[in-house]
DNA sequence: TGTACATCAGTGAACGCGCGTTCACTGATGTAC
DNA sequence: TGTACATCAGTGAACGCGCGTTCACTGATGTAC
């Protein structure tokens, strides 16, 4: 079946978004090839036309996710107060519950940390959000400060994600959600 | 073979020792039984004799590493600066590069709450944790800080650990280090 | 004290399963004549 | 404009592998006589 001119590009960054999905809702290790494929429509045995392994796809599905979730950053960070936009929305409930649309760190990094495949673009992902929260600070310790922002926010999701507890899972996300923007003015 | 009085319950408590190391340091799924038992001097089919299922080792698992972090905490908790020296202990070179002697928190809860396998042991460990550093504090807030410093504690480690520059990774442990501390004064 | 037996922790082959990967093949469509 | 051909994205069976789990079996040792 011979398609259309840029067919085979369509297929390719449909691939990319539904992994990029499925390794941050389950894991990269948990998701399988063949039902991610299935899931589009595609049967199994076309993935290596368009990628060398599953690592390949995992690189590229992290950077895909980066950007993703760069571009929604952007809207925030041209808000009025944008650091307070981001904090809002890192710690909400929405993102909580649908890690598929969210920051890749708390999910996709452990892995890839844990794996020792350690990527380049785990860092340009971290990167991208210290610098514009940078950009919303003043001082010289903008890079330190953002820094520890991010980590709390970042442990406050995963930790928040992890428990068991309902009740326990929001406090974790409100009570760090009060304190950085407390911290902030 | 019939062996002497405690035989099972020592192997009982040396694949759980075991397995605490394994899911620590490579993760829950990536973790083989047949390896495991093997490592053991053991083979794979006599771990039916000790658990009923992978997951109920997963949770004595996560349990000895509980214990074990909470024999550690307590001696870091009876020093004389506590909390200090809890934030240089976790947040330590020593700690991000042996995850299989650590807090499980960072590695083990977020595979747990990705596979929705929600365990109250989880919600244990952490509230160990936060216990102790509350003990140190002063003020109404206090359950409200050790939550946030114990966000920030997690999220900074589990970068550490996933970023691959070396640098970034120092970098991460030292400024986080450094900012709880001086929090604290 | 010496012998027969019961126990049961651990053995290792086998189960079905899903994984990542390979490969000979298909067949609709763009291109060349 | 109509026909023959080349292309190549996608198909689906098959590969070896390690997984969690099951089970008939072993054989050293504690116990009973």
């Amino acid at each position: 079946m011979r398609y259309s001119r840029d067919h085979k590009a369509q297929t390719h960054i449909r691939i990319v978004k539904e992994a990029a999905a499925r390794f941050r809702r389950d894991g990269i290790g948990a998701t399988g090839l063949q039902p991610l494929m299935n899931a589009l429509g595609l049967t199994h045995g076309g993935f290596y036309t368009h990628f060398k392994s599953k690592d390949e796809l995992v690189e590229e599905a992290l950077q895909a996710a980066g950007e993703e979730v760069d571009a929604r950053c952007a809207m925030l960070f041209a808000q009025e107060f944008p650091l307070e936009a981001f904090i809002d929305s890192y710690l909400s409930e929405r993102h909580r519950t649908t890690p598929e649309q969210g920051c890749p760190l708390p999910t996709m990094s452990s892995e890839l940390g844990l794996l020792g495949q350690h990527s380049p673009t785990t860092d340009a992902v971290l990167h991208a959000r210290l610098r514009q929260i940078e950009n919303t600070l003043e001082g010289d310790d903008a890079d330190h400060r953002s820094l520890v922002i991010m980590s709390t926010l970042v442990g406050a999701l995963m930790l928040s994600r992890s428990v068991k507890n309902p009740e326990l899972a929001q406090k974790i996300l409100d009570v760090a959600r009060e304190y950085l923007k407390k911290q902030q003015s």
